[in-house]
DNA sequence: TACCTATGATTGATCGGCGC
DNA sequence: AGCGCCGATCAATCATAGGT
């Protein structure tokens, strides 16, 4: 894009990624409780679990899988919010960085908030107070 | 392509193309904003009224026109800019929330 | 009818700002 | 003095509408 050929998006529309991902594995531990997870979605279906880790694109956008997808969503139903405790947990669980976690939470939270606004609103989703 | 695109057939995405007015109008906005093509929350407001649409609609629509724009840039782009130059010369009825630059297109 | 393009919507991830 | 959150946006992709 030009350089400055194009001054009016160029300018703020630039933003290029940079791969950070990261690490933040520390793993370890084995964490009692089970969460478990169970999952309903069974399903297993196909997908399964890729023995490889993160399945991102060639762009950097990772690419979630149902089951984790259906457990973040699980999760977040439980609690919109999450401690650093059940983060570490779930991003283990699920074989996801904290910071993919921390990201999807942000942005289900975002996506909730465009729906009510938007009017159609399951209308539950516990905790939820006025 | 194996991997997962079940995004559950969600009632998603069963878009409408917005009317021709619609799109008018928001092109109208889109070029004669070009060197700034960030509308403020109360134009959004306002286009969403006059467009018949939801603001997140006019959301999407800026966030998919800005890169689409982008991305060709030096094609028939130039034609639409024939937007701005023949609706800011004459009347501007859609014109609202005046950016500070007013004057000069870069470009 | 099949193929292709235009276009609205979705979403993981980024950027800037704010509060703690 | 670094962290998480919010709000807006980006960038890629999905899925459909519309045109040939």
């Amino acid at each position: 894009v030009g350089g400055n050929g194009s001054p009016g998006i160029g300018g703020v529309l630039a933003v290029q990624n940079s791969l950070i991902m990261a690490n933040s594995a520390t793993a370890g531990s084995a964490h009692p409780n089970g969460m478990g997870v169970g999952l309903g979605s069974g399903s297993g279906s196909g997908l399964s679990s890729c023995s490889l880790s993160s399945n991102t694109n060639n762009s950097g956008r990772t690419n979630f899988t149902n089951k984790q997808l259906t457990e973040l969503e699980k999760e977040f139903h439980f609690n919109r919010y999450l401690t650093r405790a059940r983060r570490i947990e779930i991003a283990n669980t699920l074989q996801l960085n904290e910071t993919q976690v921390k990201i999807w939470f942000q942005n289900r939270r975002m996506k909730q908030k465009k729906r009510v606004k938007e009017g159609l609103i399951p209308a539950d989703i516990l905790t939820q107070h006025s | 392509v194996m991997i997962l695109r079940s995004r559950f057939l969600d009632a998603r995405r069963k878009r409408r193309n917005f009317s021709k007015q619609a799109s008018e109008i928001l092109n109208e906005y889109f070029y004669s904003h070009l060197s700034n093509p960030y509308p403020s929350e109360e134009a959004k407001e306002e286009l969403a009224r006059k467009c018949g649409i939801t603001v997140s609609q006019v959301s999407n629509w800026f966030g998919n026109k800005r890169i689409r724009y982008k991305k060709n840039i030096g094609k028939a782009q130039e034609e639409a800019n024939l937007y701005a130059a023949k609706k800011a010369a004459g009347a501007s009825p859609y014109s609202m929330a005046g950016p500070p630059s007013g004057t000069t297109t870069p470009m």
